[in-house]
DNA sequence: TATGAGATCCGCT
DNA sequence: GCGGATCTCATAA
């Protein structure tokens, strides 16, 4: 079903470009769909953050696939991150969704998010696709055509942009978007272990 | 409210 | 063997 045309022109374009225009689109699976209100963009070989920089391995493999498709990796053992694979075959690219709002399938959201209110439902990467029930399992997926579904905001959003949150390399690209004032954009925090100087461990 | 550290698995070197 | 695009709880100010 290519009821969203828009969205496989947008996915050819730069991927800040992306990124930005995927705020406010709605990224469904099963019951649950999300208005996405954050997301980061992550480049190619040009992007030291990407996992893509180093080239195609067994873990990023869906980066260098057709656009449209989902990327999804574990990180830390124990939370998975969704991506939306953009850019042509051979200039990987992909943008990470880390926050949206519920819009539908609220309920069953909960169910695997008790606890917490409504706007902390899908806050942050991990949180996003626990509420989605994505899991590495849908890694590679179409998101035109296949369990999960995204379809592109009908104009694009007021937004702002920062750094990439708990992102070591390259600090200074400001590649984060989000929609300013929504509740469920996760609030930014540094790159851990930040090594400001050269001296070994003082424990 | 802000900061620090632990939890926990897979892929890469 | 180590680090990571995170999340949550606990403690300090």
């Amino acid at each position: 079903m290519s009821d969203s045309p828009d969205l496989s022109a947008l996915l050819a374009a730069p991927v800040q470009e992306v990124a930005a225009r995927l705020l406010g689109a709605v990224l469904s699976h099963g019951d649950v769909a999300v208005r996405i209100t954050e997301v980061e963009a992550y480049g190619g070989a040009d992007d030291p953050a990407s996992h893509a920089a180093r080239g195609r391995t067994t873990r990023n493999a869906s980066m260098f696939g057709a656009p449209g498709s989902l990327y999804c990796y574990r990180i830390y053992g124990m939370h998975t991150c969704a991506n939306v694979v953009t850019g042509a075959l051979g200039d990987p690219a992909a943008v990470l969704v880390r926050a949206g709002e519920v819009v539908a399938g609220r309920s069953r959201a909960r169910e695997r998010r008790a606890g917490v209110s409504d706007h902390e439902l899908a806050r942050g990467p991990g949180n996003l696709c626990r509420a989605l029930g994505i899991g590495l399992e849908l890694d590679g997926t179409s998101l035109l055509d296949g369990p999960c579904h995204l379809e592109a905001a009908s104009r694009g959003l007021v937004h702002a942009t920062s750094a990439r949150v708990g992102v070591r390399l390259a600090p200074t690209l400001t590649w984060r978007f989000f929609l300013p004032g929504e509740p469920s954009v996760s609030r930014y925090r540094a790159a851990a272990t930040p090594r400001v100087d050269g001296r070994p461990g003082d424990t």
